[in-house]
DNA sequence: AAATTAATTTTGGCGTCCAAAATAATCTTG
DNA sequence: CAAGATTATTTTGGACGCCAAAATTAATTT
């Protein structure tokens, strides 16, 4: 249980709720805000001074004569988010590519760049310092003045330990262990995170609202790896290392196929596409999958095939929906999450893997469990994982940063968010 | 995140803390909850004149004086939860057996009663009528009003749904869907709970301070059944419908041994009393479990047999061993907890179990995510579950009633809990 | 230009907290 | 044994948060 209150704590939690209505439903008057906040107009006064005050939010006056029509009564005054309170950088490493983008307060992408990268035979520390010089290129492009940066925010494949900054282990890497957090607070001197990108789009879709996210959810990402995202009471459950949720490597057959992280019989050397394609092809279960994404045309024909009939490429998706159903009931006996929400490339293929995945869950937990169990799909575009990034830095940056306190300096709010 | 906050919130959370802090040391003189809580003592003032006129503390001075030898300055004034501000009925259901206790507002059992009872073969509302005048009786019995009674808390082997207040499925039950909670209520008009045995255990764990229950734990039981509480950040995680953490009844090997809950492959079917005991026979994996707990004595005997080098002993618990080990290795891949806690009576035999335990742990899980992973065994009573059942009672009053507001009759205290 | 309307700000009151002063109840000491 | 000394608790006074209601502001309507 948290520990005491004071009135402290009731203004930081009452600044953070107007931060996120505004942030959420867009710029608002004070009417407005009073409304979703459930505040007192005198009390949104105060607050809103205070947060024009401490450049988190500004007046955007003129836009509010557009509204339809003419009112009658004192014109409202929009406030919004202040664009240039601070910018935020988002990093996504995948395989052979890095990919930037630059927020701002707003949320806004400013600048967006992609860096091809042979990332999966670099040595850790190679790539750790090529990390870091593309960043700084990346920067310098976008004309933002470092200290205006309040957060460098990684997302990548894979074990991303939250933690220790370090990825873990990665489909990106041939390698274990790659720093990334040490290597750019050293180099900028700006705080950094690291986090698993399958938990980034779970935060997108979070801050946007694409789902109700009372209670449970596990979110399921089908493509060229298996992802999970966690969400249990509205928030993205990290685990103790920042690596929960790596569904795709939950063990489904003991010491059954190989996978991509080198183990024996992950959920992924089924229901991946590489692991798809292996057993439509027939190849043995220990064939070592390749380094790098099954192109999607190879996917398509893949599915095509099935659809019309071929034998082998209808088992090897029956395959993996049984894979996916019996990790899914395992984790419903686990967790018996309100709904499970299927999202990806992969899901293009449902209908090939969703009669063999429902059999899977049928087979796999008590009926009672999956009473009131909602299993849904959802469209999510690749871009959400960058999006996602973003949107869990502005929630830190509203909730650790500007709902607490009086104006300071840039520099100190990259302390706090240290 | 949650909604506006106000002063309103701040002493009730305050309320809390200080009902907290003598729920868990016990009574303390105002000087020491200042101390403990971090408020002032002027507010430790006001806050304890509160409680004391709502009933929920009481001064104990004489108590006081028995302090080893005589101090200086003024003497503290000892305060202490009330035991009589209101009582909490705690029943457990299991196999061929009821238990009643009566617990105080300190906690404190005052009464204790088992019952056996055929359950088994009974019909669902043949039971709810039983459970219902079982209780009746046990009220009376205790001399203690009725209206003094804030609350039943049931626990029950197997998936107790909280949401419906129905057993959905027990192994001390042939039938399925027996209700608990409407029964109850109706009779007694009083606010009433049903959980899961292990999760009880698990409030228990959390209210005595057991461990550290920072992060994420997994406390698996082991016994006659497989049951296990999942603790996230220092509260017991309990899923859309409370039936969270069904570990024992997690899928193992698709279309694999016969369980008692009637499917194929449950982690139960291979690593409980039973179903090592079946393995250790040799019988069929498909043999019919039996309807009720083996004999600890049987299961001393094998486990010295398997010491003494019985083959078939010997890799009946490894089997066992293994079949928690892959549990453990999908759930740590799932959850990625801080720590495992293992605990029951079947722990006993741990040294047999172990090493194919770990071993199993070693290939089903990559290796970062176990790498600060902490395995640690816990001697747990029986008594757990009545125990910890009274614990989250006294949680629940300490925070939904009593942190909340002035002087209320009992009556009203019932209306909060409903 | 006056009346109306509606947004925002100001004022005054209440509740909470805390620091500091006052009070209470005991022990120590000359 | 009375005057400190010491420590616990309560009281007092001030700060800050919230809200309701009154006042002010800035427009439209009449």
């Amino acid at each position: 249980m948290r520990g005491k209150a004071d009135s402290d704590l009731v203004r930081r939690q009452n600044r953070r709720v107007v931060l996120e209505a505004l942030r959420f439903d867009g710029p608002a008057p004070r009417v407005e805000l009073g409304r979703k906040t459930g505040l007192s107009p005198a009390t949104i006064t105060s607050i809103t001074m205070q947060l024009i005050q401490d450049g988190a939010v500004i007046e955007l006056d003129d836009i509010a004569s557009l509204s339809d029509g003419a009112k009658r009564g004192r014109p409202t005054v929009l406030l919004g988010l202040n664009p240039d309170a601070a910018f935020t950088v988002a990093v996504k490493i995948s395989i052979g590519m890095l990919e930037f983008a630059l927020a701002d307060f707003a949320g806004i992408i400013r600048e967006r760049v992609e860096v091809p990268i042979a990332t999966y035979e670099m040595l850790p520390e190679i790539f750790s310092r090529r990390l870091v010089s593309e960043t700084q290129r990346f920067i310098v492009s976008t004309r933002v003045d470092l200290n205006q940066i309040a957060q460098i925010n990684v997302a990548a494949q894979g074990v991303a330990d939250t933690r220790s900054g370090l990825i873990a282990w990665s489909p990106a890497f041939k390698e274990r262990g790659v720093p990334v957090v040490g290597p750019l607070e050293e180099a900028f001197n700006i705080p950094c995170t690291l986090a698993n990108d399958a938990n980034m789009i779970a935060e997108g879709l979070i801050a946007r609202r694409k789902l109700d996210f009372s209670g449970t959810t596990a979110a399921v990402f089908l493509g060229y790896g298996i992802g999970m995202g966690l969400v249990i009471d509205g928030a993205v459950y990290h685990g103790a290392t920042g690596a929960g949720a790596e569904f795709g490597h939950m063990n489904h057959v003991p010491s059954g196929a190989l996978c991509r992280c080198g183990r024996a019989g992950c959920l992924e050397a089924y229901a991946s596409d590489y692991g798809i394609l292996r057993s439509a092809k027939n190849l043995p279960d220990n064939t070592p999958p390749p380094p790098h994404a099954v192109d999607s045309q190879v996917m398509a024909e893949l599915e095509a095939a099935a659809r019309g009939g071929d034998k082998d490429a209808i088992a090897a998706f029956q395959k993996a929906g049984r894979a996916i159903g019996f990790g899914l009931a395992r984790m419903i006996a686990l967790l018996n999450p309100d709904r499970i929400v299927l999202a990806g490339a992969g899901t293009r293929a449902l209908d090939l893997i969703e009669p063999s995945l429902r059999a899977a869950i049928d087979e796999g937990v008590v009926a009672e469990l999956r009473n009131n169990l909602k299993i849904e799909t959802l469209p999510v575009g690749k871009d959400m994982i960058i999006g996602g990034t973003i949107d869990a830095g502005m929630r830190r940056l509203d909730s650790e940063v500007y709902a607490i306190g009086p104006a300071l300096p840039v520099e100190a709010k990259k302390e706090l968010l240290a």
